[in-house]
DNA sequence: CGTGTAAGGAATTCTGACACG
DNA sequence: CGTGTAAGGAATTCTGACACG
């Protein structure tokens, strides 16, 4: 969308290529029309600004995968704790 | 735009219509196409409540403007009471 | 590897009008 | 008065490819 392309600054070849590139996940329409959510903006802009520094897109992929099962870490350490806390206390 | 349609529940046609009624003021492009703001969509869903419930445009929009000049009474008012405020507590 | 561009087709949006009521 | 619809044109978006490097 030429939204998107205006608040980004990117050209739409690049945001396809990065789409190409399995960074972004835009929905589509039933007409094939790309839908670009918020989160998606903010992404493209922080994966311009690592292209420009001259990282890799591969790499910038890997990165993103690791920040997620990162996250997958904290929510089962924080279960976790949530668990013994209650088993400690006599929690049902 | 076909987002604010889905968003709305509204045809394109009654959302023109709207428009034309003075009701809602999206921006557009250079070429013409209409940009909707968030409020705008607001304004939509809160405007064919209305419609729906019989209340005509031409009061739609007078109610507007009546709400418009209340917002701007209030914003003189506190002025005036922050003014009378410094005043009297000496301030510069 | 990352990005520009020309190419042709498909889907969207726009306006002004006619219709109904 | 408020809304639907068919009409034709203009602007947008899509994909796959060729180019440069």
């Amino acid at each position: 969308m030429g939204t998107v392309c205006e608040l980004t600054g990117l050209s739409e070849r690049r945001i396809r290529y990065y789409e190409e590139r399995k960074l972004i996940f835009p929905d589509r329409t039933s007409t094939g029309f790309r839908k670009y959510s918020f989160s998606d903006i903010e992404k493209l802009m922080d994966i311009a600004e690592k292209v420009e520094e001259g990282v890799q897109t591969d790499e910038i992929r890997r990165d993103y995968k690791k920040k997620e099962t990162d996250a997958d870490l904290k929510k089962k350490m924080i279960r976790g704790q949530l668990n013994s806390h209650f088993q400690r206390s006599g929690f049902k």
